[in-house]
DNA sequence: ATGGCCATAGTGTATGGA
């Protein structure tokens, strides 16, 4: 089972980017952040003939998620439980009995910001509501996968002299990943040997990919039982180059 | 040179992203 990851930027501009990458990644299970659409305007059809069902949460302008997958869906949940939120960033739902949590982060935008606090609460809350998701899917294995905003450690960025403690890098925000991590769950992406400077965002500013500026923001956290049966995790750089690409690359994991 | 973009709402320019 092939599974992944992508914050698409826009699904109205992306929406050829995504059937393209469909066809050359037919993975059974994707994640999508930042749809930026409104559920009358979701493009259902475009996907369900490429050979996925799709649900999805989105609002105007901002946020929006949606879950693709080969296989039947179940179980679907939007936003936390525990989390009153008027922002559509949360997608939960069962396909071949694992658990999947799509998750769009909170920017933060900047330290000691209102935004940076609504940020720290979200996650805080995100980790109460999964305690007790881990406990009740810790057999069939749960998987979180979405573009967390927070680069976990200096490898996962750039330059991390310029980034210290600023947003996404924080020491609160690493914290609250932490946080996450304590409950059993692992990133995928370090389970296995890396190139050094790797990442899944690059600013569309200052030739950001051109000259890889990056940071690795969006993550696979996987229970200790789909831990087990991950057997490779990547980042997709190939939709970066692109015509009017997204800012960040898809991550894909396998699991066995 | 220390800045350079992009999407949205909406029609000039502000906001948010990361």
């Amino acid at each position: 089972m092939k599974i992944a990851t992508w914050n698409v930027n826009s699904l109205k501009v992306r929406l050829p980017h995504l059937l393209r990458w469909l066809e050359e990644n037919p993975v059974d299970v994707l994640c999508l952040q930042e749809t930026k659409l409104t559920d009358d305007k979701f493009p259902i059809s475009e996907i369900n003939s490429a050979g996925y069902q799709v649900v999805f949460s989105g609002q105007k302008t901002y946020n929006g998620v949606a879950i693709l997958s080969r296989l039947p869906i179940s179980d679907v949940v939007k936003n936390n439980p525990r989390y009153s939120d008027e922002q559509q960033r949360i997608l939960a739902a069962t396909v071949g009995g694992v658990r999947f949590i799509c998750a769009y982060v909170p920017n933060g935008q900047a330290v000691d910001t209102d935004k940076y606090v609504y940020k720290l609460a979200w996650l805080a809350a995100l980790r109460e509501w999964l305690a007790e998701e881990m406990i009740t899917h810790a057999d069939q294995g749960l998987a979180i996968l979405g573009d967390y905003n927070i680069a976990p450690e200096d490898r996962d960025v750039h330059d991390p002299v310029a980034w210290a403690g600023q947003v996404l890098c924080s020491d609160k925000e690493r914290a609250a990943l932490t946080g996450l991590m304590d409950l059993g769950l692992t990133d995928s992406y370090r389970m296995f040997e890396q190139l050094d400077k790797s990442f899944s965002w690059w600013d569309y500013r200052m030739l950001g990919f051109q000259k890889n500026k990056g940071l690795r923001i969006d993550h696979i956290l996987l229970s200790a039982a789909l831990a087990k049966r991950c057997t490779a995790c990547t980042i997709d750089r190939a939709p970066r180059k692109w015509e009017q690409p997204s800012d960040h690359a898809p991550v894909i994991a396998t699991l066995s």
